[in-house]
DNA sequence: CTGTTAGCGCCTTCAC
DNA sequence: GTGAAGGCGCTAACAG
C-alpha cells in the first residue's frame, strides 16, 4: 500500500497496459496551453501571478482552459525548479513540548494563512534526525522552527537546507532569530503577590535544572524571594511533568508545609495540588498558596485553583510568523515577550 | 525572508555571481558519480538499494564517494521521477481533535518509523481546504489520515492525488479504510459498573448530537441504561468542552442531582466536576458517580476521581499504521477497536 | 509581449 | 554488469 499518487496522463484506474499518454489523468500545463492555444511558458506565466506580463486575453483564455481542465500545478516539479516549497517544520523533542494545544493551533493556522504548510519532525535523537530530516521532504523546508530543545542553532541550520531556523527553545546563539520570553516581570509579580499575601515562607519545584533555561529561571525566583524578605525552605527537583509534582508533594509533607509552593510548570502544580486532595480528602487543605508556570488553558478554564505566570500566545505566534515573513532584521537580538502573572480563582 | 533552500552547487554563502557550478554546494548523484569514477546510473542503483546488481568494487566506490561528500538525495527530484514522497497528511478540523496529545505522538512517531514525514492539514472549512491542500505538498501525499469530521471519504479522496484516505473520524464509506472504536462494550461496562454499585437514577451529558457518531453514542447509553434499570432522569448537551461541562453542571443543579452522570467526553466530566467543587468548596459533595470517555492521560494519572471509556491507544495507532503499511484486504469492513471501562480512582 | 530552449536532480528503460 | 538517453512537470533565461 502507500501506493504512489496519480500523475500525469493517469487516470484513477490502473487499467490500462497502454503506455500512458493522454489518458484522462491529472492535467499538466501542457494541456492547459495545448487547449488555450499558447505556449507553455505563456500558461505558467498566466498561472502563477508573476510580474511578467502576459496579455488579457491569453491570460483569460489560460485560465479558463485551467478551470475547464482543472488543473492544478504540480508543486513537486515547480519546486524543483524554483527550488522552493512553502513547507516550514517544527522540531519538537516530544510531542509535549508544544505544552499546548493552544499554542500549537494558533501556530498552525498562521502557517496555513502565510501559505505554507507545517511538516511535524519529532526528533527523538540526534543521530537519529539526520537520517529523518535528510532523507525526507523536511530537508527542503523554508523554515524550521525549533521547540525541540534537543539541539542547538548550528547543529538545526546543518540538518535542514534552509538558513532560516528560528530558535523557540530558549537556545540561541547569535546567527539564527529566536523568541524567548521574558519570565522575569512575570516571577516578580508572582512573589509580589506571595509577599502581599503574609507569605514568609515557600519552597521551589523545579524542572530538569541541567537545562541552561531552567538554572535561570530558578535564579529569578531566588533573587525575587530574597528580595521580598520570603525565606526559600526547600527545593524539590521534578522534571515538569504532573506525575513529578505528585512525587513533590510527597517530598514536602515530609516536613512542615510551606506556606507557599511556585512550580516551574503548571503541570507540576497540578499534581503537587491533587496529590494534596488525595492525601487528606476529607480535610480542607491548609492555606497554602499555589503558582505555576505555563498558564494552560486547562488553568485558565479555572479546573485548578493555582495562580500561574505566562505570556501573550497569540503575540508570541504573531512574531513567529513576523518572521517566518518578513526575517529579522538583528538575529543577534532574540525577540523577547514579557511573561505576565496570572492570578488564580482561589489562589 | 523565507528565502529558498540551498540547492546544488550554491553555497551557504550567496556571494558570488558568477553561474554557480562547482560551487562546494549540495552535492548531486552526478558529483558522486564522478568522483566515484562511474556512470550516474551505477551511482544512483548503488546508492537506491534497488534490486538491480551493480558490481560490489563499484558500489563500494561509490558508497565511498557519497560518504565523502555528505551526499543525500534530492527527494524532490526523486519524488517527481517515482511519483511518491513519503509524505502522509492528518487532517484535523481543528487540532483539538486529536482530544489527545499522547495519541498524537505515538502516532507522529509510528509514521515516522515508516520512514515517512507527517504533514499537519488544519481544515477550517470545505472550500478553503481546495486551494490549501491543492497548492502545498499535501496533494502530493501517500496517504491522508481524516480526524476532521468536517468532509466525507470522497470529498477528502477529492482533495487528494492520493487514492488511501484513513477515515478516523466515523464518517466511513464502503470504499476508503477506517478505524472506529466499538463503544458498545465499554459503555455497557460503564452503566453495569454503575448499576452494580446501586445507582437508580442518571442523566446523560452529550456532545453535539448533529453527529450520526454522537447519535449511536447516545443510543447506547439510553438501551444500556434501560436494560439495567437505571432511569435516564435528564439528558444535558453539551458540546465535548471543558467548559460545556461547567454549564452541565449549573443545569443539573437546578433540579434533584442524579445517583450517576455520564459525560460523552472526560473534558466534559471534568468540568462538571470542578463546578460542583466550586460551588460547594466547604462542603463534601453529594456521592454520585461520574462517569466520562475517552481515557484522557490527565485523568489516567488520578487527577480527576472520575471513571472513563477508552480504547488502547497503542492498538489504535498501530492498526493505522498497519493500514499505511499494507493496507486494509477489505475496506468495507472498517477495522474495529474495542473500548473498555476504567474504574476511576474513586469512581 | 511571446515562444523556444535549457535545465532542476533523479530514475528508468534500453541498448551495449 | 554498465552507460547513454529520455523523461517527470515546471520555470527561468534567452531570443524573437
Amino acid at each position: 500500500m502507500l501506493a504512489p499518487c496519480r500523475r500525469a496522463g493517469e487516470g484513477a484506474t490502473t487499467l490500462a497496459m497502454t503506455p500512458p499518454k493522454k489518458s484522462p489523468g491529472v492535467p499538466t500545463i501542457s494541456d492547459v496551453a495545448a487547449l488555450a492555444g499558447v505556449s507553455r511558458a505563456v500558461a505558467s506565466r498566466a498561472l502563477s501571478s508573476e510580474s511578467r506580463p502576459v496579455s488579457p486575453e491569453k491570460r483569460a483564455r489560460v485560465e479558463a482552459a485551467a478551470a475547464r481542465l482543472g488543473y492544478s500545478p504540480n508543486v513537486v516539479a515547480r519546486g524543483l525548479s524554483r527550488n522552493t516549497f512553502d513547507l516550514v517544520a517544527v522540531v519538537v523533542n516530544h510531542i509535549h513540548d508544544l505544552s499546548d494545544l493552544d499554542l500549537f493551533d494558533r501556530l498552525l493556522s498562521g502557517i496555513q494563512a502565510l501559505g505554507k504548510q507545517m511538516i511535524l519532525i519529532r526528533m527523538a535523537s540526534a543521530e537519529h534526525a539526520v537520517d529523518l530530516v535528510r532523507h525526507g521532504m523536511a530537508y527542503h523546508v523554508d523554515a524550521a522552527l525549533v521547540f525541540s530543545d534537543f539541539a542547538d542553532a548550528p547543529t538545526i541550520r546543518g540538518l535542514f537546507r534552509t538558513d532560516l531556523v528560528v530558535m523557540l527553545n530558549g537556545r540561541h546563539d547569535g546567527l539564527s532569530p529566536a523568541v524567548v520570553a521574558d519570565e522575569a516581570p512575570g516571577i516578580r509579580a508572582a512573589v509580589a503577590d506571595a509577599a502581599k499575601k503574609g507569605v514568609k515562607s515557600a519552597a521551589l519545584v523545579t524542572g530538569r535544572s541541567s537545562s541552561p533555561n531552567e538554572q535561570q529561571r530558578i535564579a529569578l525566583y531566588q533573587a525575587a524571594l530574597r528580595e521580598a524578605g520570603i525565606k526559600l525552605q526547600r527545593v524539590v527537583q521534578g522534571d515538569y511533568s504532573y506525575a513529578s509534582g505528585r512525587a513533590a508533594a510527597a517530598t514536602l509533607a515530609a516536613e512542615t508545609w510551606p506556606e507557599a509552593v511556585f512550580c516551574t510548570a503548571d503541570a507540576m502544580a497540578m499534581g503537587l495540588l491533587d496529590m494534596r486532595r488525595t492525601d487528606f480528602p476529607d480535610h480542607h487543605p491548609g492555606r497554602f498558596r499555589l503558582y505555576g508556570f505555563d498558564n494552560l488553558s486547562l488553568v485558565g478554564l479555572g479546573a485548578y485553583p493555582i495562580a500561574t505566570i505566562g505570556f501573550d500566545k497569540a503575540e508570541y505566534v504573531a512574531r513567529i510568523i513576523d518572521i517566518l515573513r518578513d526575517g529579522l532584521a538583528d538575529p543577534a537580538q532574540p525577540l523577547t515577550i514579557p511573561t505576565h502573572f496570572i492570578p488564580g480563582t482561589t489562589a
